[in-house]
DNA sequence: TAATACTTGACAAAATTAGTCCTGTTAATG
DNA sequence: CATTAACAGGACTAATTTTGTCAAGTATTA
């Protein structure tokens, strides 16, 4: 599984923002828009803000804006700011590293997978997604569950 | 994670027994060269033999053989007789679909990631894999680990 | 029949995922 | 300047998945 539920929850909140580009969200909003547990989001939403994909505003009259141009924010940018580097097998990390990884033919394999797969996500960005998502949504009624 | 262990496990396991085409093994040979615990290797060994990449032969004398031709077994099925199918977001499966998902833009893009990464692993079949594994390791030090 | 090996299902420990909660900090506003 | 609205961060918890283990059963050989 490479989008968990977290990452997964990290997208439609992207989605949503980026089609409402410049709007303040409260996480109250996108929480119940999303239909995701509202202090889930919270955490999820402060990784958004490391990754500099969002911004927050504190106090009164607070929220969540996005922090860049939608069309310069990739699924890539998304799935890495919530989960890291995508990992294909443990054994080509650092932590996991297979000591004998010299004769494991497979080993060069799953790191040009990664490859495959994070160039593919770095094509789609939010811009265009988002563009998608309100040509097929209604418009205000709470889609995208 | 696409790979886990036990599926690293069946790879390295099928990998020893392509390099030795014909050969018998016995679980605890297996599980003593490629460093896996034995009683889990079983298992694993079990999933091999029902998905028919290898074939087990009960009794004293028994053990486990290639069931097909090294040539005529890919990662990819060696990946799907011990996980399934690859599953890049829950949400695109049976169980845990998503109802609002004709609403969503990245929902056929999971699709997409998961027919480019099979298709990858399809193109890499044992006899080549094991050969190289032969020709970098030392022949019969317990390696790969 | 004794020994060897795989089969199966139940169990268990460890790790990860998913989510909650509480206390603290920041900003607006009357 | 007190109150209220909102995010920040860390500790904690529950559920699920991963990674195994074990014991009783079955098949085969000698």
């Amino acid at each position: 599984m490479i989008i968990n539920r977290d990452t997964d929850y990290a997208v439609r909140c992207v989605l949503l923002m980026s089609g409402n580009h410049g709007k303040t969200f409260v996480i109250g909003e996108i929480a119940k828009q999303k239909a995701i547990p509202e202090s889930f989001l919270a955490k999820i939403l402060q990784k958004l803000t490391r990754a500099g994909i969002v911004e927050s505003i504190r106090g009164a009259k607070g929220g969540f804006v996005m922090a860049k141009d939608p069309r310069d924010i990739t699924l890539l940018d998304v799935v890495e700011a919530i989960n890291g580097k995508i990992v294909i097998n443990k054994c080509t990390t650092a932590e996991d590293r297979c000591v004998l990884m010299h004769d494991c033919p497979t080993f060069p394999l799953w790191f040009e997978i990664k490859q495959m797969v994070e160039q593919r996500l770095r094509q789609y960005e939010f811009a265009t997604l988002a563009k998608k998502y309100e040509a097929s949504a209604t418009g205000k009624t709470p889609s995208g569950v």
